[in-house]
RNA sequence: CGGGGCGUAGCGCAGUCCGGUCAGCGCACCGCGUUUGGGACGCGGGGGUCCCCGGUUCGAAUCCGGGCGCCCCGACCA
């Protein structure tokens, strides 16, 4: 079992981090390095992530298919501008049954080639079009600096690739796609998240636009948890995807890709966790409620197991994905904690007080201590656990946001922006120039996160340059 | 890839300077008993190629040489 307390979110937040995602058995570092074993408890709610996903993409016209974890490394060459993304991080395969390959093959680090390759035998007339799929896997990247979750070189996600017939309605998917991203975070995780374009330099390797949803970590810093591209007909003349349109002209086609990864547990941890450990939203938590029985003597144990075996049933039947700790040799108080940590939004305590006067004690999460827990009467205790659990919800999404809030800062000055981002997000008009953007990097490490689609209806001046400028940034240090 | 730290029981560590009762501690684990509304306790017990390879030595966890791995901090990235 656990030692007894965490490190502090303000000791050492990574070190906080790193031993919640360990304690929590949320996953586990595997014997290849940068690599991780997703536990259990780790999948179970990636299980619950992507039932959310999944059915929001199916209810926008997506099927899920499987392509395959090798392409051949030629496919990487036919599109400049990603062959130089991706190159530096690409795992190959150079054997196979025992000798050396003629061509070499890579590990996905994302599916864009394999995928158009494959679309260009499908399409041949624009009747084939719109191709709306989706996958479920993992994809590989040998990445420099790894952390479970946020950056490990194999992780797992969803790709969705879409070819179009035309610019607009491919355009209408990646901000199709990106608003499914923002509702996901959003209602299901109660993460609040900023939506927009990323600047050129933070562009996805072979994409004309690039947006993405951005949110505010507990110790200020950015995280992107989701993207959506557009390609233009980058990807279509690489890999020849062209059709007849209904003018009979050859034309490329116009494709898209939109992906959400593991990375999104990480940004579960650090958005609502606190020095207790994790809190899980109600609606994706692996468990929602758990039961702790508490009895002394043997005559005790059977009335309170008696109850809590009804109480399980109860809400089990009416679809509450709950548990319960019978652990025998642990006292309550190690059970408390211990699914604290764990992150279960809604704790029900039975004992002998409670045989008595037909009640059970709740004692929620995301409000610590005796504030947190209430006594509530076994008749309609499924009402109450349900109101409870939506009501855990919603205070978890405001109060990210709040914090998230309160951290952005609108700096008059390049000065005052340089003390800002060390504290929060900085909002600011920005001329849009590369150079300005690498200046706040080099000065601060803070970068260019969103250019957001809602933008003030006046002009400014760059925060950095003074010259006019016509969008509002955020400028952030970022994972 | 640079800088730092580390590798001894499942986990966290001490021991390494100065070679020889140093194979040890805490937690976890197993057994029995008492406990249980905010991290229980007593007694008994099991568990180790001291990261790997080589060398020095009568003798190496300890000294020397080489390797491997992991974590943390910096340049690239969902």
């Amino acid at each position: 079992m656990a030692d007894e307390k965490l490190t502090s979110q303000s000791e050492n937040f990574s070190e906080w981090y790193n031993q919640l995602v360990l304690r929590a058995e949320l996953a586990d570092y595997a014997p290849v390095r940068g690599c991780m074993v997703v536990r259990p408890y780790g999948w179970t709610l990636w299980e619950n992530m992507q039932a959310g996903l999944d059915r929001r993409f199916k209810e926008t016209g997506h099927v899920n298919a499987a392509f395959p974890t090798l392409i051949p490394m030629s496919f990487f060459e036919k599109e400049k501008d990603h062959v130089e993304g991706f190159s530096p991080e690409l795992a190959v395969v150079t054997h196979g049954g025992g000798k050396e390959l003629e061509e070499k093959l890579a590990v996905r680090p994302t599916s864009e080639t394999i995928i158009g390759y494959m679309y260009s035998k499908w399409v041949q007339s624009w009747r084939d079009l719109p191709i709306l799929i989706n996958q479920w896997g993992s994809v590989m990247r040998w990445e420099l600096r790894t952390r479970l979750f946020l950056r490990t070189a194999e992780f797992y996600w969803q790709e969705g690739h879409t070819a179009h017939a035309s610019a607009e309605e491919a355009k209408e998917e990646t901000y199709r796609m990106l608003d499914v991203y923002a509702d996901f975070a959003e209602n299901d995780c109660a993460i609040p998240v900023v939506k927009g374009y990323k600047s050129e330099t933070e562009r996805f390797a072979g994409a004309q636009m690039t947006t993405g949803i951005e949110s505010m970590m507990r110790d200020t810093k950015a995280l992107q948890s989701g993207t959506s591209h557009y390609f233009g007909q980058n990807f279509a003349k690489a890999f020849e995807i062209d059709f007849l349109n209904k003018d009979n002209e050859l034309e490329y086609a116009y494709t898209t890709s939109w992906g959400m990864s593991t990375r999104m547990i990480g940004a579960l941890i650090m958005v609502h966790g606190d020095d207790q450990g994790m809190k899980m939203p109600p609606k994706i938590a692996p468990i929602q409620v758990v039961i702790v029985p508490i009895y002394r003597k043997d005559k005790e144990k059977d009335a309170v197991m008696a109850a809590v075996d009804e109480v399980f049933a109860e809400l089990k039947a009416g679809g509450i994905r709950v548990k319960v700790d019978d652990r025998e040799q642990l006292s309550p108080g190690f059970k408390f904690h211990d699914w604290e940590m764990r992150g279960v939004p809604l704790r029900l305590e039975i004992g002998p007080k409670d045989i008595e006067k037909n009640s059970v004690a709740l004692a929620r999460r995301d409000i610590p201590g005796r504030e947190g827990k209430s006594f509530v009467s076994r008749l309609g205790l499924l009402d109450s656990v349900k109101e409870t659990l939506d009501s855990i919800q919603t205070s978890l999404f405001e109060a990210a946001k709040q914090f998230r809030d309160e951290n952005i800062h609108d700096p008059a000055t390049y000065e005052e922006l340089k003390e800002v981002v060390e504290k929060g997000w900085a909002f600011s008009y920005w001329c849009e120039s590369a150079e300005c953007e690498a200046k706040v990097k080099e000065d601060t490490k803070a970068t260019t996160r969103v250019i957001p689609f809602k933008q003030p209806e006046e002009e400014g001046t760059c925060i950095v340059c003074g010259k006019k400028a016509h969008k509002k940034v955020y400028f952030a240090k970022a994972y």
